[in-house]
DNA sequence: ATCAAGTTTGCAAGCGCTTACATTTTTGAA
DNA sequence: TTCAAAAATGTAAGCGCTTGCAAACTTGAT
């Protein structure tokens, strides 16, 4: 006798189709050697012939366990949070979970409403980018009992764990590496800092290595511009038309500084000859453009894999201890900066 | 009496917290205008008090919807499909919906795990990239009754619906435009064919028109690179070393295209003067690069809206007409092409 | 053969929520 | 006021699965 059902499977189409029991049929699929193998031969054929996949919502409910990781990126629109997402799955992958990205666009109630949607969905740990956020955030997480991780900052002193580098550290490198070249005229083309931490301890970092140097960044030359190349184009030529232009840019990321560089370009300034650009990330076109893009390297693999790790590691242990690791984020020197020449 | 509960609150607790049944609250976050307005207060005070967030799995069980719609998209890697993520989020968002993304990194058996993943997960639909794939996985879909849409090409005939373009014809824009520039010796760098019928046919449309115009694109001249940016290089570097180049270099998408642009003008190569390029896809950074990057326009916001569309109008009526959207693919004349000069 | 120990399978109680249906309360026309 | 209709609320039965525990079956040393 043969039915014919016209909706979804369950395991207990699957037990019947066999002559077993459900929970056989269960733990044929979560843990198969404790079924004798003729047996568990018998119900993985059935699961083939009936088409049957296991209902997700109704497995979640039962075991109390997703399996789940989510990670809230500001946007998919940057290679740099995708190379992290990228990795992030393959590492999960690896342990047999699986990803639920969000994406904030940057805006704060955005990043919200999508950590709330991801502790409505289930998952068993978060991926956070930056730390700046409403303290209420942290206390629903907690109170969900939902382990998460603070990645691309690195707050020694925070309450929250945290994967990353160290902002401002790196802006000194920046810093240091182009006034020892010479350079005394500089100007920033940053992020936009409003509820970006990451964007403003960029700088910060500069306008305090300059500081150190006595150099001091009037605001005139501190542009926070959103992260798309149009804007770093446009920032570009406005502090090149001024008077008494910069002899070095740093930009608080790659788009922005190529966008810089493609404009520079495009005025007919010499880069370095004339103007030294600087950049953070460190994306694949950094390297390929010429001249190359003298840039932070941001350890993205890395920093996926550690998250990925901490996660998984942090579910299964209640240790108390608040981790902070900190990566290395180096300078890369390339072709768009050198020694000043006037 | 206070309780401190250590666990997730439920709904229950907050039902207890009002005096009201389980229900009640239920219909307060699902169907707020059934109850009256002054419980309901009640209700939501004891929500926030409580931090209580609905149990989606247990939701999902019970009233057999997730309003998810998954999509598998081959990498995040390219801007070209974060753009559709984005724009599917967006428009999923404004009709209450949460996307799940997924990418398969181009690899066929890593896609089909991953749409047996979403279907797990209990998505109401599907976003696929391309059309080729397993039927298995077609008939897995019907089975669980889940709706799919495939992007990014245009198959009227075929029997799953598709929104997207025409590939074949797109290809046939670009010879002709360079055709009349009175270019005669091609070469193309396009995207592995394995499994990737979008790069098939692209490659597949671009030796017809040629064909149709008395040229035979020599196995020689046609190269298949994974799309990165330094394949691109290597690609042109190859293609320029060889005896006879190619006066036009016809890329499978942008990133070939803007590889292939980088290396000619290392190499020293006038562009367009003795070289011309082009690409697919229309990335920001083709219009910002030195030369412009001449290209197929591909109209990604669009079919991701339409997209957005289909399923979830599909998920309330159940017609059964297999609906194919042919959106316009047109070229974009920028620097990077010119008349031949030899 | 026998039986204690180990292995395999089944039984059945939930997991936290939604929702048909029943019950109670409110409303407003008579 | 009265009472039928409408609105609000409660009751309780699942949704499809996992898993502790009990029951049945194997195993192999005696």
């Amino acid at each position: 006798m043969q039915t014919l059902p016209d909706r979804r499977p369950t395991l207990d189409d699957v037990a019947r189709h066999v002559g077993v029991s459900t929970a056989t049929v269960s733990r044929c699929l979560s843990a198969p050697e404790k079924v004798r193998p003729k047996l568990r031969e018998k119900v993985m054929a059935a699961i083939t012939e009936t088409g049957y996949r296991p209902h997700g919502a109704a497995r979640a409910l039962a075991s109390r366990r997703t399996n789940t990781i989510g990670a809230v990126i500001p946007t998919l629109d940057n290679a740099i949070f995708a190379k992290v997402a990228q990795t992030l799955q393959d590492a999960l992958d690896a342990q047999g979970r699986t990803l639920l990205l969000a994406s904030s666009d940057y805006r704060p109630e955005r990043e919200q409403s999508q950590i709330e949607n991801l502790i409505v969905r289930g998952v068993d740990g978060i991926v956070l980018t930056g730390e700046q956020r409403d303290p209420a955030i942290y206390s629903l997480l907690d109170k969900h009992g939902i382990r998460y991780v603070n990645t691309y900052v690195h707050h020694p002193e925070s309450p929250h764990p945290t994967i990353g580098f160290d902002n401002v550290a790196a802006m000194e490198k920046v810093v240091a590496y182009l006034y020892d070249l010479g350079h005394r005229r500089f100007a920033m083309i940053g992020g936009l800092t409003a509820g970006n931490d990451r964007a403003a301890e960029r700088i910060q970092g500069t306008r305090d290595a300059l500081r150190r140097r006595s150099i001091e960044l009037p605001s005139s030359r501190i542009l926070e511009q959103p992260y798309v190349l149009a804007a770093g184009r446009a920032s570009c030529r406005k502090l090149l038309s001024a008077d008494n232009p910069p002899t070095a840019i740093v930009c608080g990321n790659d788009v922005l500084a190529l966008g810089a560089l493609l404009e520079a370009t495009a005025m007919g300034k010499a880069v370095p000859a004339t103007l030294s650009i600087t950049g953070f990330d460190d994306l694949e076109l950094a390297r390929e453009i010429a001249p190359g893009l003298t840039t932070i390297h941001a350890p993205l693999v890395e920093m996926g894999r550690l998250a990925a790790d901490y996660l998984t590691a942090a579910s299964k242990s209640a240790d108390t201890e608040v981790q902070h690791i900190e990566l290395p984020a180096e300078l890369v020197v390339r072709g768009s900066t050198g020694p000043i020449s006037c």
